[in-house]
DNA sequence: TCATCACTTGGCAATATAGCCAAATCATAA
DNA sequence: TTATGATTTGGCTATATTGCCAAGTGATGA
C-alpha cells in the first residue's frame, strides 16, 4: 500500500510543536539573546543594555524563549540570570548562514 | 579595551537576516513542506492535497519559503515543482526535537 | 519600615501574519 | 481560439505579535 503523508493527527501535532520553537527564534532581538548567551549567562539588565529596548520588552522576549524551552532562568537575589538550556541551538546558525549565502549569491548573479 | 556586543549596525543586520529565515520556518504548514520536500520535489497540487488548505494558501507559504532562500521552484509546463535549496535545513530538526524533549521531560517531572 | 533596584505583568495601539474567496496568468489540449 | 488545469495574486477579515508605558512584585539596604 502507498502511504501518503498528511498534515493531520500526529504529524500536525509534531509540526506545531516544532513551529513553537522556531517562532521563539524568529525575532532579531531573540536571536541576539541566544547568540549572546552562547558566551555565558547574562542578567536581564545586561541584555537590555545591549539590545537598547525597554526592559519590559526584553523581559517578554526572554519569557518567550523560556516558554519554548530554549532558556533557563536562575534567580539570584534581585537579579535573574538566563542561560541556554540546549546549546545545540547554536548549530542552527551554520545552516541559516548557508541559506543567507545562497541568497546573496543568487541576488548578485541575477541582479534582481 | 572591553568590547561590548550591541544589537546595532552589522550585528543588527545579521540578526534581522537570520530572523527572516527563521520566520519562514516558523509555521506548521511550512515545516511540513520542508519535511516533505526532504523526500524529493513536489508540485503545488501534491502539497495542497497533503496539507488540506486552500491552494492559494499553500502557494503563499511556498512563496515565503522561496523568498527566504529555502526553496527553489522549477516550472515544468503548467506545474511548478519545489525542492529544498539548502538540504542542511534538515539538521535543524534534530536540535528542535532535543528542545522539545527537554520541555517534555520538564513538564512531566514538574507536573506544571 | 521605607526607598530603591531588578524584573515581570497588564494594557493598549501599531503592525504583521494567516487563510479564504475571487480574479488573473500561463501553458496545453481541443 | 476557446476551454481547462495549475498556480499566483489581490483583497479582505480575523488573529497574533511587538513594543512602549505604567503598575505590580520581590529582594536588599538604609
Amino acid at each position: 500500500m502507498k502511504v501518503i503523508r498528511r498534515l493531520t493527527g500526529q504529524t500536525k501535532a509534531q509540526m506545531e510543536a516544532r513551529a513553537t520553537v522556531m517562532k521563539a527564534l524568529a525575532h532579531p532581538s531573540r536571536l541576539f539573546i541566544v547568540d549572546e548567551l552562547s558566551r555565558g549567562e547574562r542578567c536581564v539588565f545586561e541584555l537590555t543594555e545591549m539590545i537598547g529596548a525597554d526592559v519590559s520588552t526584553v523581559s517578554k522576549h526572554l519569557a518567550v524563549l523560556k516558554a519554548a524551552g530554549i532558556l533557563i532562568d536562575d534567580k539570584r537575589g534581585a537579579q535573574v540570570f538566563y542561560r541556554l538550556r540546549v546549546p545545540c541551538i547554536l548549530n542552527f546558525f551554520g545552516c541559516v548562514e548557508a541559506v543567507l549565502e545562497e541568497v546573496g549569491r543568487h541576488n548578485v548573479s541575477e541582479a534582481s
